[in-house]
DNA sequence: TTGTTAAAACTAATATCATTAGTTAAAATA
DNA sequence: TATTTTAACTAATGATATTAGTTTTAACAA
């Protein structure tokens, strides 16, 4: 057998330090410097985990899009029809507000046509397929659907999280409207 | 009066550059050192037009909301209702699918709450408010109408851009498919 | 307990950047 | 032609990612 030394850092503490540095100094301050401050060693050692730059983004773009999943995932059981749509919506919009920074390293993967990148991602859209399908939607009307759903979710909220939204108008208020205008249009023959 | 010395380069010049660094490469290529490169000057040198890294993101970002203002004005012209609604909306994806970098730059300043980059902004918005007046909406849901259609076209064209739709579906269909879709059913009362 | 092994830390060094300071050249206006 | 403003330059600095090679650490096997 081979010797696991589990010596000084898991990678999940890593992307958690590194999550937090994202969340709370956005995506541009998180360098192999300061992360490496953080955890209190040095910048070289951090390639014993990823390799480099490009690697931790990778990593931490899969590790935000798990966890986007689980919280639309948890949000989605029990209910069923427009209620589960709104609900994993709001979920979606939620996780962005809550963690701006991992929300925002989603998207920055250096490669998004990556294999792992795609998986992670792949769930999520699984689990809107599944929500969408309480509405009997025909071939490719329904994959339209998908796409549209996608579009207003990660479109909202990073014109949210940006500060694209002026008007002082609820933001919670616009995105139910919207996601049950779509909705209802889609269904309409 | 002041002198205006013309010597060297312009502004345009300089954003025209930086804008096919970006197309090609992507903004993460957008450095100053291979900007500089480009137009056989030293980095220092481009501190003369604008104010480092980040004045210079603050530039393409402002460029390119204006190109991309420019190309769905343009679209806009001799068309109404939910034709011009899918003018513009083509346009806006079409912008996005020529410069990806320059799209990536509109999304990259490094404020975007910035006066200037939000008044680049605001003559989207504007344009959209326009062509989407033509369906009488009532009070806020016009405002939650506008915020959709922003979100729908932001989320289409990252999404695409990113490969985010995997499937082989036409896209254009899917953008025709999901705009009609929403705007039918925000006229639903 | 003790030796082996693999993982993960380290130091040292390099290349690439952005950036600042101070200086020089060039061109448009008065 | 002289002045003034702009825009180029050189030189230097600090931060960064990254590589190479080495040492420490801890889990496992003996």
């Amino acid at each position: 057998m081979s010797p696991r030394p589990k010596v000084g850092l898991e990678i999940n503490e890593i992307l958690e330090a590194a999550g937090e540095i994202a969340d709370v100094h956005g995506m541009r301050e998180v360098t192999l410097a300061n992360l490496a401050k953080k955890l209190n060693i040095r910048p070289p050692s951090l390639y014993n985990h990823f390799e480099g730059l490009g690697g931790l983004r990778k990593k931490m773009a899969i590790y935000g899009i798990d966890l986007l999943y689980k919280e639309m995932a948890y949000e989605a059981v029990g209910v069923s029809g427009e209620a589960a749509v709104l609900a994993i919506s709001k979920a979606y919009v939620e996780f962005a507000r809550k963690h701006p920074g991992l929300y925002e390293a989603t998207l920055l993967a250096p490669d998004m046509e990556d294999e792992d990148v795609q998986q992670a991602g792949a769930k999520i859209v699984e689990l809107s397929v599944r929500v969408l399908q309480a509405f009997d939607l025909q071939g490719e009307r329904a994959l339209h659907t998908v796409r549209g759903f996608r579009s207003i979710l990660h479109g909202f909220s990073s014109l949210e999280q940006s500060g694209g939204f002026k008007m002082t108008l609820d933001l919670d208020e616009s995105l139910e409207t919207i996601i049950k205008a779509f909705i209802k249009g889609m269904r309409a023959d």
